[in-house]
RNA sequence: CGGGGUGUGGCCCAGCCCGGUUAAGGCGCCUGCUUUGGGAGCAGGAGAUCGCAGGUUCGAAUCCUGCCACCCCGACCA
């Protein structure tokens, strides 16, 4: 039993705050709404980077850094990007501190006014395009393919570990094309890439859809989302990908010459995931014991426990344990011989599985007797996950039980997915799903931004997404009962 | 920006209404002994200008005034 942590059927946001701190991911700092992540919250994320980045670069896609800082004037030239983003932008104005007249403090020194006013990064597309407008004169110089890892600044209201922070970390790529049909089909790509590392990678979940006009981002003609749901019922939007068609380059002059000489508009997208995914991987496989961890996001993958009375006996188990330790290290799993003896083994067991460490592996003097090893696995919590495995060949069996727990994981996630979602088909049987069981709902809906606003504004639900593949079906929208051609998907969310 | 709340050892917090010895307790930390197959027990110890600045008073964590910070609920959001 994790000590202390709340149940999530208690109190779902306490509850995550709760792993968030107790498996040692990250905690507030004393900026407000800027988290500070610790170096086990932030392993897991350098295992995604790691992986999202061969991806982006199997994909053909090359990594650049662009500027923190992007000038007023830059920012300002993309009318509804404007819009989206002024609300919450930091700016810089000065560039000089001074001591104070009686010296007890440093202030801002008023001589230091910037001539114009920096805008912090919420997103890189103006400086990018701005940049692109030099490195583009003919299609021969497109597609350009970059990718950036970087921080960006959102000066939020509210904030939350991980699902929403002022400062956060992500990627953002930016593409220039030639065609529009060229600049769709990698928006198109790269939210693949998404569903394939979310599903693959993370063990969660995702729909693939299009955002509905109002949810579009700012100053995108498309924008394609990938959806997950959390445990309690409420979706998360896990990462998005946008076609930008022709925006910012008419915002920054960018044209290119043709092959056959004539003078276009090159064709945008731009995507990007966050530190939010770690919101996403908690929210969707932890459980009351703490923090659950799909095999290939976890820093350790097993840890071995020694549990010993006499030195005689660390010393039999510790040879066994070096022995396995290199054999599974050959396999590519990362291992951990925790024999510290400051803790007693149930306060390691404890803290491991706060961890989510996918496999413990506890030996004691009566199992080197035996032949066998104590073995648990972290998906299947308690008794039920607990064995007495043969020493002999347990490399490769674990091995195996990591690609288990990996797919288990997956299709445990698949099972409540399915389970929590609803097709209603009236307004009266909406507002009751919502309310007693959330999840997402799939219903009618007439197209028109003023039902979806409306149905907001009643129910707190979004229009998460228009799935992509969903079939056509003729009915009638549940607010407005106007024709519908397709359903559309329904959610609270994060 | 509106409405509500909180600031007390590293962390969680009692005390405040009704002013008065050395500011209580838990977690953590340090020392020692005993323990060790699911977050050990006992004993001892260190650690606090009670958010800041004024004021009232013989005396302020406690009462008054002002300021600051943070948290929660609403409108915006990956």
């Amino acid at each position: 039993m994790g000590k202390g942590l709340t149940k999530r059927a208690e109190n779902y946001s306490e509850w995550y705050n709760e792993i968030v701190a107790k498996a040692d991911l990250a905690e507030n700092s004393g900026v407000r709404g800027c988290m500070v992540i610790k170096p086990y919250g932030f392993a897991i994320w350098e295992k995604m980077q790691a992986e999202l980045d061969r991806m982006f670069k199997e994909t053909g896609h090359q990594n650049a850094y662009f500027p923190i800082f992007i000038p007023k004037s830059y920012f300002s030239k993309e009318a509804s990007h404007v819009d989206g983003f002024a609300k919450e932008c930091a700016v810089v104005t000065h560039y000089r501190l001074k001591n104070s007249e009686d010296g007890k403090e440093v202030i801002v020194d008023q001589d230091a006014k910037l001539e114009e006013e920096l805008i912090v990064r919420p997103t890189s597309e103006t400086i990018i395009w701005d940049t692109y407008k030099r490195w583009i004169q003919s299609y021969r110089d497109l597609p350009i393919l970059v990718n950036q890892w970087a921080n960006v600044v959102r000066w939020e209201m509210r904030t939350r570990l991980f699902l929403r922070t002022s400062e956060f970390l992500w990627q953002e790529g930016h593409t220039a094309h030639a065609t529009k049909v060229e600049a769709i089909k990698e928006a198109e790509q790269m939210l693949e890439v998404y569903a394939d590392f979310a599903e693959n990678f993370m063990s969660v979940p995702v729909l693939q859809g299009t955002k509905t006009e109002s949810e579009r981002f700012a100053g995108a003609l498309e924008t394609y989302c990938i959806e997950a749901l959390m445990q309690d019922g409420k979706a998360l939007q896990a990462g998005t990908s946008h076609f930008l068609g022709q925006n910012f380059a008419k915002a920054f002059d960018v044209k290119f010459a043709t092959k056959d000489g004539g003078q276009e508009y090159v064709w945008a997208t731009s995507w990007g995931v966050s530190t939010r995914l770690m919101g996403a991987l908690i929210m969707t496989h932890s459980d009351d014991y703490g923090l659950v961890l799909p095999p290939k996001l976890a820093p350790i993958q097993v840890v071995i426990v020694p549990i010993y009375k006499s030195p005689e006996d660390l010393n039999r188990i510790s040879n066994y344990a070096e022995g396995l330790i290199i054999e599974l290290k050959e396999l590519g799993i990362s291992v951990k011989y925790d024999d510290d003896d400051q803790r007693r083994a149930g306060w390691k067991f404890a803290e491991y599985e706060m961890k989510g460490v996918p496999i413990r592996i506890a030996i004691g003097p009566k199992d080197m007797e035996n032949g066998t090893v104590e073995l648990s696995r972290r998906d299947v919590p308690g008794k039920e996950g607990k064995e007495y495995a043969p020493q002999a060949n347990l490399a490769v069996r674990l091995q195996e039980l990591l690609e288990e727990i990996q797919v288990n994981l997956f299709q445990r996630a698949s099972s409540y997915r399915q389970e929590m979602t609803t097709i209603v088909d009236n307004y009266d049987d909406f507002k009751k799903t919502l309310t007693d069981k959330g999840g997402f709902i799939m219903a009618h809906w007439d197209g028109s931004e003023e039902t979806e606003k409306r149905i907001k504004d009643e129910t707190k639900a979004t229009i998460r997404c228009i799935l992509h593949g969903g079939k056509e079906e003729d009915g009638k929208c549940i607010y407005s009962g106007k024709p519908s051609k397709r359903r559309v998907v329904f959610a609270k969310a994060y």
